[in-house]
DNA sequence: TCTTTATGGTGAG
DNA sequence: TCACCCTAAAGAT
């Protein structure tokens, strides 16, 4: 489900499925209908990623622009998939290779065409992409210096930094030492800059794996540190993990590895 | 068979 | 800050 990494790994698995092949477009739920007519039967010329959205450039037609939102699926299966839902928005299939490749979209949050205006619009609204590039560190460090919420509540800002959410907050500020209610301004350059780094370095860890995996080194079993383990022991210390809304979403911390305070754990800066 | 929950975001007030 | 959107899987009954 919706990180960055999972949009990173649906792009490119889509580009492999789909890219340089006319795709059958439709929509088994209806409300995409019109729109899947425009599609159908194009040739499919590449899928990117940016954040957590999804781009799909065609040949001769609109680009279809894709957002999973919280509860947006997309599957896909090679051969003999299963019927569509009743809630499939878009369902596209590649019947010139074989096996044949077929890609359901359910729930999304938008799934819309737009035009290559509209798609720099978008970008433009986001703040750099750990995954699609390294740069941005220093746009990332500065908008950090200049915003006072909580830390916790900054990471979740597109327009800071594009494809965290809030699985990837809560892991990465327990494995920096970071209290979540930090302000974002007291956090200086050097820890900012770390917390850049280490979020490029999971999130490209979550694309890989298909995942996300923070626990170092990897326990049987054992994926995160915080996230949804209120009251269960810190794997560091022991201590209870705490929970608290921030922001209107909850997020989980250690009291002692992530005391009040700006104390950073630099640890993880090799 | 319900009810709940979810790794997200928008727009109204 | 709150209501709301969207679907499916997990959990409760």
């Amino acid at each position: 489900m919706p990180e960055g990494h999972t949009l990173h790994r649906i792009a490119g698995r889509h580009r492999s499925l789909f890219a340089g092949h006319r795709i059958a477009v439709s929509s088994p739920q209806g409300r995409f209908a019109a729109d899947a007519e425009l599609l159908d039967g194009r040739t499919l010329r590449t899928v990117e990623a940016y954040g957590k959205h999804l781009f799909y450039r065609w040949v001769d037609a609109p680009n279809l622009h894709v957002h999973l939102g919280l509860v947006g699926t997309f599957r896909a299966f090679t051969g003999d998939g299963p019927a569509p839902t009743a809630g499939t928005r878009l369902a596209m299939v590649n019947t010139e290779t074989d096996p044949v490749a077929t890609a359901y979209l359910a729930g999304p949050m938008t799934c819309r065409l737009v035009d290559d205006d509209e798609i720099a619009a978008v970008i433009a609204k986001l703040g750099p992409d750990p995954i699609a590039s390294r740069r941005g560190r220093a746009a990332f460090v500065a908008g950090l210096a200049k915003r006072r919420k909580p830390v916790s509540a900054v990471l979740l800002d597109q327009s800071l930094l594009a494809g965290i959410g809030n699985v990837y907050r809560a892991e990465l500020l327990f494995l920096l030492g970071i209290h979540p209610a930090t302000p974002a301004d007291a956090i200086d350059e050097a820890t900012a800059s770390a917390l850049w780094d280490l979020t490029v370095d999971e999130l490209r860890i979550g694309v890989k794996l298909g995942r996300i995996v923070t626990v170092r080194p990897e326990e049987i079993g054992a994926r995160l540190y915080v996230y949804k383990r209120e009251g269960l022991p810190c794997r560091r210390c022991g201590t209870e993990i705490r929970i608290d809304e921030v922001g209107a979403r909850s997020t989980w911390w250690c009291p002692v590895c992530q005391p009040v305070g700006v104390r950073a754990n630099n640890e993880e800066q090799t």
